[in-house]
RNA sequence: GGAGACGUGGCCGAGAGGUCGAAGGCACUCCCCUGCUAAGGGAGCAUGCGGGCAUAAACCUGCAUCAAGGGUUCGAAUCCCUUCGUCUCCGCCA
């Protein structure tokens, strides 16, 4: 949610930087909702004054027991216009946050200018991709081959979209998620998590999957009760953690990881990536959020984006950073930047990892503040960012990693969660 | 799943149809007093959204908010309904 007092000072400047990102802002819309806003609040609360001062009139004579049937009648009068008002301002205000809700964040200045992904700029390259000898192959090649990637019966048992794995290559997924929980925990200082993976529509509005994104969204409806979904993201359930909370200055910056599955229903996305792990309705994550003072979120964005990078470095994964043009960018996001692992099989960097600065768009519609100062309290700023996806980073090892006779290293930083074994086999 | 109790500011807690955005306490901020280490006195201290205001702070003022939504009423923290949540007991369960 963009600051409203933004759009009504300012709304050309607001208009050209989401112009940027293809968006088209509808300012007569705005014009037009807004004067007739002022003009209904104004009366309505006007109303409503007259109300309760009546009302407190009438309060007070009956106190002393005297005649209140004069001041009744007044009040009488006013209750049709009133409730109509009410009424009124009720729908608009919802017509009013409905066009606001839809409206994405500004991009920051810094942001590269561009129409799609076409136009993200790279911004760095580390690691050099490995010369292979042999034809390589890719993760479903050498998963099925190893006998412990089986889609076929992960179709039988859900549907297109899952994956199971058994043995070594469970073992890896789930050494992966160790050892990027304990990277981020002992040495970049992160709290670990743990969450719902079943949220609610709250949640998700603060940060920003709803009410624009619920077609991507698996929703479990329960019959009175209100529906659940199961979250697209760890960004959900825990920078929901201060949603409607004031915090103490003092506790800032709040540096959380958690690793879960996500869930996403992937519509829109038929016949993109429909081999292998790269798009699946589950996949399990590591994810890095940060809540920061508002003037240090730039900072705390570059610092984010690097921790996510340490996983890549320390696993051995060549990798780019790239900053996303603005035609590129997230909905809820100010500037993103995406790590993209090199995939020898696609002959390409493949993303791997969001880290996103979304200032103060998530706080908003969260009421997410802090105490600045005295008597001052401000919105926080929120990050998040994958460290890593990782199911894509077990794709990115196995690919990586491969030796010709279909076997896998382990890299060596994950041995110690193997018991010294240092390759997968078949077995 | 069944039965009952409950949900009030940063925290504790009073409030039972009108002068209540809400006593009191704690915490916090400022001032005074006091030569010391959780002494005393005074003041301030919820949030959101409007209007004054064309702009920033400050200030004044209005409306809304006592879990959420709806209802009754001239008037609701207070009465009624629904939902959510917490606690206690029973059942079931990893």
């Amino acid at each position: 949610m963009l600051d409203i007092q933004l759009l009504r000072t300012n709304i050309d400047a607001v208009a050209e930087s989401l112009a940027k990102r293809g968006f088209v802002l509808d300012r007569e819309t705005f014009h037009d909702l807004e004067s007739r806003r002022k003009a209904l609040q104004t009366r309505t609360q006007e109303l409503q004054a007259n109300r309760n001062s009546l009302s407190k009139q009438i309060g007070l004579l009956k106190a002393k027991s005297q005649d209140a049937s004069s001041v009744m009648a007044q009040v009488s009068a006013l209750k049709g216009e009133l409730e109509a008002n009410e009424i009124r301002l009720a729908e608009l205000l919802r017509e009013f946050d409905g066009f606001l809700a839809v409206i994405p964040n500004l991009p920051q200045d810094s942001v590269p200018v561009g129409r799609s992904d076409a136009e993200n700029v790279e911004i760095k390259r580390w690691g050099n991709p490995r010369r292979f000898a042999f034809a390589v192959r890719d993760h479903v090649d050498l998963g099925e081959t190893l006998g412990q990637l089986d889609f076929t019966t992960a179709a039988k048992i859900a549907g297109t979209r899952f994956s199971l794995m058994k043995g070594s290559l469970a073992r890896l997924h789930r050494a992966l998620a160790q050892f990027m929980l304990d990277t981020h925990t002992v040495e970049h200082g992160y709290t670990e998590v743990y969450a719902p993976y079943l949220v609610n529509a709250a949640s998700l509005c603060g940060t920003g999957q709803l009410p624009k994104f619920e077609d991507d969204l698996f929703k479990i409806l329960r019959s009175e009760a209100e529906p659940l979904y199961l979250i697209p993201t760890a960004e959900v359930p825990v920078t929901n953690i201060v949603r409607d909370e004031i915090l103490a200055a003092e506790v800032l910056p709040l540096k959380l990881v958690c690793h879960t599955p996500c869930f996403r229903s992937e519509a829109g996305s038929y016949g993109r990536d429909t081999r292998g792990m790269i798009r699946q309705h589950q996949f399990d994550k590591v994810e890095l959020v940060q809540i920061v003072a508002a003037e240090k979120s730039s900072a705390a964005h570059e610092e984010l984006t690097g921790h996510a990078e340490r996983i890549l470095e320390r696993l051995e994964l060549p990798y780019r950073r790239v900053a996303l043009s603005t035609g590129d960018l997230g909905f809820s996001s100010a500037k993103t930047y995406d790590l993209e692992v090199w995939l020898p099989a696609q002959k390409a960097y493949r993303e791997i990892s969001s880290c996103s600065n979304f200032e103060s768009f998530q706080a908003r519609r969260m009421q997410a503040r802090y105490r600045s100062g005295r008597n001052k309290i401000e919105l926080v700023h929120t990050l998040n960012g994958s460290g890593l996806a990782v199911g894509r980073t077990l794709v990115a090892v196995m690919e990586n990693f491969q030796n010709a006779d279909g076997s896998v290293d382990i890299p060596p930083v994950l041995r110690p969660y193997f018991g010294g074994l240092e390759t997968i086999g078949r077995h």
